[in-house]
RNA sequence: GGCUCUGUGGUCAAGCGGUUAAGACUCAGCCCUCUCACGGCUGCUACCCGGGUUCGAAUCCCGGCAGAGUCACCA
C-alpha cells in the first residue's frame, strides 16, 4: 500500500479556531494511524486577508495541541516550499500546462462584461465567451499586456463523479460547474487552483478537509484528470456549529483554542473533546489520549451530520482530566492561575491542590474557591442555623464558645490532630460531629461554601489566623443574640 | 432558486433487517457527608413525516419536510 500523506493547509487569517483545528487533528490521527507523513503548508494566496502573526499562532497551536507535523516550513521535508506564496511561478507554469492540453484556457472579460452576465437569481455563470479566442488573437492580446486570467475548462455536458471516505458516491452534473479562475489577474493562483498543484507536487494522496468542498471536488478531479495525475482519496468532515443553524466560527465570537486554554482548559481536553465532535471510537471510552486517538481513529467512525459545539461538556472532560492529576501536576498546571488567587505566595499550593483537584473543572475557577481564605469579615449570623443539623444560633454559639477554649491547646494544628480533638469534644459533649464542624466551618471562613471541611480549612488558615476568626465570630454571634 | 449532503433524547453519540433503542454530558431526586464537590444509585426525555419492499424497518427504496454546504479574481 501507498504511504499515506495528509495535510493541514490552513490560511494565514487569525486565530485558529475549534473546526479548523479538528479538521487538523483527524489528518493527523489519520496519517499517524496509517505511519504516514502528516504535512503542514501555509495558503497564503489572498494577500488582502493575510494577518501578521498568524502563522505564529498556527505553529504554537499545533505545538500546544499536541500536533506535530513531518514536514512544513519550518521542517523541511524535500517537498518544499510550504508556503504557497513562495511557489507563485509554479502555478503560472502549470496553468499554461494545462492550457496546452485544454484543460484551461485564458480569458481577457472584463469584471464589467462579467457583471452583465446576470442569470436567474442573481447566480451568474461565465458563458466561456474566451474559450472561442483564436490561438492567434490570445497571443496578441497577451503581447499587447493586456489583463488577463486562466480559467478552467470544464465540460459541457456529463457528470463528475468520485467517492468520499465519509460520505460516499458523490455525482454532480458538469453543467452546474461554472469555469472557475484558476490563476488571478494578480499573477496569484486561487485556492481552487493551489490546491490542486500542491497537494499533486507534494504527493498528498488523503485530503482531509471541511465538506464545503464535498460539492466543489469534481471540479478539482477534472483538473487532476486533464494534467493527467492521480486523484487523491477524500474526506470531507462536516462543521462543527454553534448551535442548529450556524457554524462555530471567528465571526460570531466564539473563542478559540487559545481563548479556552486562557480560560483554563487543559489542551489535551480540548483536543480530546473535539476529536469526540464528529467521530466515536464506537465504545464508551471517551477520555483518549492522543496516542489511543491515533490508535483508534477510523474513517467508519466519523459522522456525517454536523454537531453543536457544547461546552459544558468539554468543560465536564477537562474536570476528568484535573481530577487524575496528583497535586504535584496540578500545581505545575495551574499555577498561573494560583499565583493570581487569594492564595498566592501565603499558603501551600500542594495543600490547597488536594482540596482544589475534585471541586474544579477548569483553572480559572480557582481564583473564587480560595477568595475565603484572604476575605473575612462581616457575615450574616442566620447562616449558622442548620435545620437537618438541628443547630440554632445559641446552639451554634454554644459550639464555638467550647472550640475556642479547646483549640488553643492543640499543639500540632493538623487536619487530623483537630479532627480527634473535635470528635473527643463533640463526644464529651454528646454533640453529633456535626453539629461542631458545621459552625466552626462557618465561623472561619464566613462563606456557605468552601473547597474543604472545617478542620481542612482551619489547618489552610493557620491557628493564629483560625482562632482570631473564631473569636470574631464568637463576638459576632454573640452580638445578633443579645 | 439549481446542485450536493444530512436528519436517533436538550447536546454528543452507539446502532448497519429481528435489541426492553447502548453509553456520556446536562437536568431532577436519593445515598454518602461538617458546606461545596467527589463517589454511588435512580429517574425524565429520542428513531422528522408519509408511502412502499419485507414475516419483520431506526436500519433498504421513493416522496415530502427541515437543516447545512455550494453556486467569488475567499479559502
Amino acid at each position: 500500500m501507498e504511504k499515506v500523506r495528509t495535510r493541514f493547509a490552513p490560511s494565514p487569517t487569525g486565530f485558529m479556531h475549534i473546526g479548523n483545528l479538528r479538521t487538523c487533528l483527524y489528518a493527523y490521527l489519520y496519517a499517524k494511524k496509517h505511519g504516514g507523513t502528516f504535512v503542514l503548508r501555509i495558503e497564503d494566496t489572498d494577500r488582502e486577508r493575510y494577518v501578521e502573526g498568524a502563522v505564529d499562532v498556527i505553529y504554537r497551536t499545533l505545538e500546544t495541541a499536541g500536533i506535530s507535523h513531518d514536514e512544513g516550513p519550518d521542517k523541511d521535508g524535500g517537498f518544499g516550499p510550504y508556503i504557497q506564496s513562495e511557489r507563485k511561478p509554479l502555478y503560472l507554469e502549470y496553468a499554461k500546462k494545462l492550457v496546452e492540453t485544454g484543460g484551461a484556457y485564458y480569458c481577457f472579460c472584463s469584471k464589467e462584461r462579467l457583471a452583465s452576465l446576470g442569470g436567474e437569481n442573481g447566480v451568474h455563470k461565465y458563458d466561456k465567451h474566451c474559450l472561442s479566442l483564436s490561438e492567434e488573437e490570445v497571443e496578441a492580446r497577451l503581447a499587447a499586456g493586456e489583463p488577463y486570467v486562466i480559467r478552467q475548462n470544464v465540460p459541457a455536458e456529463g457528470v463528475s463523479e468520485y467517492d468520499d471516505m465519509v460520505f460516499g458516491h458523490i455525482a454532480v452534473p458538469n453543467a452546474d460547474m461554472e469555469d472557475n479562475i484558476l490563476i488571478k489577474s494578480d499573477g496569484m493562483p486561487t485556492y481552487n487552483f493551489a490546491n490542486v498543484v500542491d497537494d499533486h507536487l507534494m504527493k498528498i494522496n488523503y485530503v482531509i478537509r471541511g465538506m464545503e468542498y464535498l460539492s466543489s471536488t469534481p471540479k478539482y478531479n477534472l483538473l487532476y484528470d486533464s494534467f493527467g495525475w492521480e486523484r487523491p482519496h477524500y474526506m470531507h468532515l462536516p462543521p462543527i456549529m454553534k448551535d442548529a443553524q450556524r457554524k462555530l466560527s471567528k465571526r460570531y465570537g466564539d473563542a478559540n483554542f487559545e481563548d479556552f486554554l486562557a480560560k483554563g482548559y487543559l489542551p489535551e481536553a480540548v483536543v480530546n473533546y473535539i476529536a469526540l465532535l464528529g467521530w466515536s471510537p464506537k465504545n464508551d471510552r471517551e477520555k483518549l489520549s492522543m496516542d489511543e486517538l491515533v490508535e483508534l481513529f477510523d474513517v467508519d467512525g466519523i459522522s456525517k451530520s454536523p454537531s453543536i459545539f457544547d461546552e459544558a461538556k468539554m468543560r465536564w472532560l477537562n474536570g476528568e482530566y484535573i481530577k487524575e492529576m496528583t497535586p504535584e501536576k496540578f500545581v505545575e498546571r495551574a499555577r498561573g492561575f494560583l499565583d493570581k488567587s487569594a492564595v498566592a505566595g501565603k499558603y501551600d499550593y500542594l495543600k490547597i491542590a488536594k482540596l482544589l483537584i475534585p471541586r474544579v473543572e477548569i483553572l480559572s475557577e480557582i481564583p473564587e474557591k480560595v477568595e475565603c481564605l484572604r476575605s473575612f469579615g462581616k457575615f450574616d449570623p442566620t447562616m449558622f442555623e442548620h435545620k437537618k443539623m438541628k443547630i440554632t444560633m445559641p446552639l451554634a454559639l454554644e459550639a464555638l464558645q467550647k472550640c475556642a477554649e479547646l483549640l488553643p491547646s492543640v499543639d500540632e494544628w493538623t487536619d487530623e490532630s483537630l479532627k480527634a480533638a473535635l470528635n473527643a469534644l463533640a463526644e464529651r459533649e454528646g454533640k453529633k460531629t456535626g453539629q461542631i464542624y458545621l459552625p466552626l466551618r462557618l465561623a472561619i471562613t464566613g462563606v456557605a461554601t468552601t473547597p474543604g471541611g472545617a478542620t481542612e480549612m482551619a489547618e489552610l488558615l493557620g491557628k493564629e489566623e483560625s482562632l482570631k476568626r473564631l473569636d470574631f465570630s464568637v463576638a459576632l454571634l454573640k452580638e445578633a443574640l443579645s
